[in-house]
DNA sequence: TTAGGCATGTAACCCGTTACATGATTTG
DNA sequence: CAAATCATGTAACGGGTTACATGCCTAA
């Protein structure tokens, strides 16, 4: 068992070293800016918060939100929690385990028909253009904000990341689409 | 909860269709072959040949191995498996939820020093790179033996995937490289 | 006024890895 | 003969998703 493990601690002190934020609006962020490469669920947000309140890692922040008492609960971090932030960020990467169904199905293909694995290309292809979509309106906005981030630079390599294995993912579709379409009219021959 | 959700058993499946294997086996090609792109462990694959079996999905081979009683078991795949594993691929693919700890220490990587982040960025692209060349060398391997496999085709497929993503994670590192380095430099003026 | 978004949380369940146990066979 | 590899399997644990429960607020 690693010293890590547990990631979505590391997501949370993260994005408190920035920002005061609340369960929701962690979640709200990492479904917009962080979802081609992070994703979390309320079950694992708002328990891991709570451990985290515990350990003193994060703690409560009042809201004093002058006229309406709001709801939300707020959290910023603590200096045991940079520190432990920095520690995880500094040890070495573990290296990711992907399971790619695609390329499961890819593989096994000759089993069903190449209309059929063109189709599974394509809606591959068309959801994956999407998210490359979002990820020049998101350059924008930085661009935009850019005093806002103090990591500004470090997220454009990270959208850098996005867009270039983005851009090898449409071209092994563009790639494979003309194998199979090749392969229909060789079968209707 | 989705029709599929265990991919294990679809793994398997697929597998046995192109020839009986035993779950050793099974784990020494996700190993060897799918392991950029997939990963199994003995505690997935052992207990899911029992339900399979016992599912009648796939059925233990005899082996009768002529001079000493072997202690593998071995499996085929029965037609009623094929016909799952045919059913399975024809479902659309469910969209990957990758999980990139790099992109994340990337993201918050104001917070430690740009050496720290570079070795990080080192690594990467070392594993990546080590992993980049089995991709030749299993190519080699496929051309030599072009008959055996009748999803040849397919297979190069699934390689040209690994080969283009591959490269485009080389380039970010390389790109990313550059910019921590000239951090460095600015931060020791 | 009702549907949808905001907001927090818990419980059940599944999936997957790790660790452990066991034993045969091969190789230095 | 000891160490490594082959080979099969189970149990425990942990991480993550989904479903559910609750209640507020706002806009059509």
């Amino acid at each position: 068992m690693k010293s890590s493990g547990n990631k979505t601690k590391f997501l949370i002190l993260g994005l408190l070293s920035e920002e005061q934020l609340s369960g929701y609006e962690i979640k709200k962020i990492v479904d917009m800016r962080f979802s081609f490469f992070w994703s979390e669920s309320f079950g694992q947000i708002y328990p891991q918060l709570k451990r985290l309140n515990e350990e003193g890692l994060i703690e409560e922040v009042v809201v004093e939100d002058s006229e309406n008492i709001k709801k939300t609960k707020k959290y910023s971090i603590t200096d045991k929690g940079i520190s432990e932030l920095k520690e995880w960020l500094e040890e070495p990467v573990e290296k990711e385990s992907v399971r790619y169904e695609i390329l499961l199905k890819m593989y096994f293909s000759n089993i069903i028909s190449p209309e059929v694995m063109l189709e599974h290309i394509r809606e591959f292809q068309i959801s994956h253009r999407k998210q490359a979509k979002l990820f020049e309106k998101f350059q924008q906005q930085l661009e935009e904000y850019k005093d806002v981030h103090s990591n500004h630079k470090d997220i454009l390599m990270v959208l850098s990341f996005g867009k270039k294995v983005w851009k090898a993912y449409d071209e092994w579709c563009e790639e494979v689409s003309e194998v199979l379409e090749n392969r229909m009219e060789g079968r209707e021959k």
